[in-house]
DNA sequence: CGCCTCAAGCTACGAACATTAGCTTTAAAG
DNA sequence: CTTTAAAGCTAATGTTCGTAGCTTGAGGCG
């Protein structure tokens, strides 16, 4: 199916990733990705189209991963529960890799539809996550740019050390989660008026 | 005082900023602030040490631009409405300069003691709009965090795009800032349990 | 007024990288 | 066994960061 080594487009993201993820986005390099494959860097031209192609690819998977793991996170829950559920995978997630922040706020018009369609996925599980709180379409809008911002936010200033001061950051992440929560709560009950 | 054409590290790091905020903290490239400066590009390392310390210099004034803008904000104000202007304060500041949005997430350690310090005086701002709700120093810092991370990111979404639906964002800003007021009055109650 | 010093600027150079062009090989299809 | 198209290679170009070492001009001092 393919001579000599092999490579794919999906391998030369993979090990791509896994240089993000060792030093952080602006490390990447086509040199550093060609040495892993064991391959001469113009060869990489034949799965990929440039540098910035690599990045979107590398962005869309970041994304898609997301939604998969929000998605799991989010089955079998409702109501706070689930929104704190999501919200813990989120923060996880980035936990896990943190130098993957950037990849989440990647503006979904530019890298094409299929981020696009990522990007919706992912809000898809947050709308559903709001479904029992009664929202119509416009609040649960609002609300889920809410829980979006402060999940990320948190997350990535996290991520990229800004919590400098000892507390205890998980006890800082369940304070914001509960003022999410009692937030959505809220919110829903005004509602009606 | 200075041969020829006087260029000083301060004016390196304007035209610097320049650049970041025309095209983003990616296109910062020392030959094209040396043309801008009317200057060959080596002669900037008589005033910059290299590339990296330009970008911790930069880093360096966002962030404290961003004290000062918020300092500003709050002074004259008190309780939920301090909390609301220092949020309106800190996303206008990012509208207006969406590309200095990584800056606020520099590690403050990296990046020497004048950042720690800065991102210091930012905290110092957040702390005071925070007395009146009369906080014990651990929850003050968490809800210092919650703040920080739900406004910034907030801000950074918006920045970078990442809000792609019709809905109004300076509606969601106001949701987001009333569920924050609000969990933070809450959050002030259950202190005393 | 003329000279000295030194920081600001310059040219020349080397290393790392992205990207293009064009050749070679090999795996699979017939 | 032959063909062919994709996968890989080498060579080369342009950009950029950064270093080394030279030149010059502005301000201080005799």
């Amino acid at each position: 199916m393919s001579p000599r080594a092999g490579l794919t487009t999906d391998a030369v993201v993979q090990l791509a990733m896994a240089v993000v993820d060792e030093s952080g986005p602006g490390s990447l390099t086509l040199a550093k990705i060609a040495e892993r494959a064991g391959v001469a860097a113009p060869s990489l031209y034949k799965h990929v189209k440039n540098l910035a192609e690599l990045r979107q690819l590398i962005d869309l998977r970041v994304v898609r991963e997301m939604a998969e793991t929000l998605r799991a996170a989010a089955t079998g829950r409702e109501g706070g529960d689930a929104v704190a559920a999501v919200a813990d995978a989120y923060r996880g997630y980035l936990r896990r890799h943190p130098h993957r922040t950037g990849a989440l706020t990647a503006a979904p018009d530019r890298g094409g539809a299929e981020l696009t369609a990522a990007t919706h996925a992912v809000a898809e599980v947050v709308f559903a996550v709001l479904r029992p709180f009664g929202f119509d379409r416009a609040r649960a809008v609002h609300a889920t740019r809410c829980i979006r911002a402060a999940v990320h936010g948190f997350a990535g200033l996290e991520a990229s050390g800004g919590f400098g001061l000892p507390e205890d950051v998980d006890e800082s992440f369940e304070v914001l989660k509960k003022m999410l929560v009692q937030g959505l709560t809220n919110y829903s009950e005004q509602e009606k008026e």
